[in-house]
DNA sequence: AGGCTAAACGGACCACGGTCCGTTTCTATT
DNA sequence: AATAGAAACGGACCGTGGTCCGTTTAGCCT
């Protein structure tokens, strides 16, 4: 019963065990930021290029770390209760959406942040934000948003965009709820407005 | 007539002048990737050294660059003619704003984005920055916006991202025409909003 | 078991941004 | 004009992400 996709040889599945461990240690001591690609290497006991190989790139690496948590995230969301999972109204959702992305990004922020600024130029391919952008759509419509709702989820989703509410909490002191309020007030008054 | 500010020793002048001509030319040729401190050193015939001392870092660099033009842009909204500049009402200038933004990023797109990537984590230091937020708050507050105006300006503005506006244009060639129209609807509702 | 092949490995190598510090050059002062 | 000291200079050096390619190894096939 071998997988239609190439089984991953042992030693290759073991390394990236390794790999992961050793990032996670190294993450634990001294941060995201600590998480260098030679240092890994020696602390994984593997060459440099068997890191490359195994994750791409330092922001496929962070993904990588990333996603476990990200998958609940989306399970949350997309298949959890109301109100944030299916089965409450379009904007009540809409309103969870943003506080539980802001809880989301204000715990794993180092990561978030790390990965966002490590991919060469453009958090607009990450796989989980294309998610999000339909879901916030979907939402908009669900509303009887009509007009570009597609753009519209665009713009809405810039405001939860993880460096920008970072910077505020860490530098400004923003609590989250005021973010969560802020974020409610600005998807009412869309979806309610003009 | 010295100034209070240390008067620039003429060679330092001149070798900023030589650099900046330099940088113009090198992106000419070859777009703002193309631009590496190294490079610029050489074809400007000065240490590299005297390039970080000049500029501070790559984003320094580009931010100089970028100098005039971001001096015009401001300009243009905060003593122009109306709806862009004062005269108009809060709203108009608002939607005003936003269009010229957009044809300003446009514009200047490589060297925005170059600027904003180059920039060691967090675009929000930008001091050019500083000046959006607080234009949108102002304009906000004189719409009658009461509920933290500062954090809707920042959502606000959010939506004005260059990296996603330039994202939009150029991956999904997204008109300036519809960004401008998706943008004026967006601050319509949120100003008359619930 | 032995061998074959594709996959995985490793580490030297590169380009880049940024720092450091010994050396040179400008300019104000006498 | 000579001089002193601050400012500017230059380029070797470092850490980092990422690539390359010759070498090793897992695992199937006979």
């Amino acid at each position: 019963m071998t997988p239609a996709t190439a089984a991953e040889r042992s030693d290759a599945a073991r390394n990236r065990e390794r790999l992961l461990a050793a990032a996670r240690e190294i993450i634990q001591e001294g941060g995201a930021q600590a998480l260098t690609m030679d240092r890994l290497a020696e602390r994984a006991g593997v060459g440099k290029g068997t890191v490359f190989r195994r994750f791409g790139s330092r922001a496929g690496l962070l993904l990588t770390l990333l996603d476990d948590s990200e998958a609940a995230f989306q399970e949350r969301f997309l298949f959890g209760p109301p109100p944030l999972g299916p089965g409450a109204p379009g904007l009540e959702r809409l309103v969870a959406f943003g506080a539980a992305r802001i809880a989301y990004v204000v715990e794993f922020g180092d990561l978030v942040l790390a990965a966002e600024n490590a991919s060469r130029s453009s958090r607009f391919e990450v796989p989980a934000a294309a998610l999000w952008h339909r879901h916030i759509e979907v939402l908009l419509r669900e509303e009887g948003f009509t007009s570009d709702p597609w753009l519209m989820a665009g713009s809405l989703g810039a405001a939860l965009d993880p460096g920008r509410l970072l910077n505020l909490v860490r530098v400004h002191g923003i609590t989250a709820d005021r973010l969560a309020a802020s974020w409610q007030d600005l998807v009412t008054r869309v979806v309610k407005g003009a």
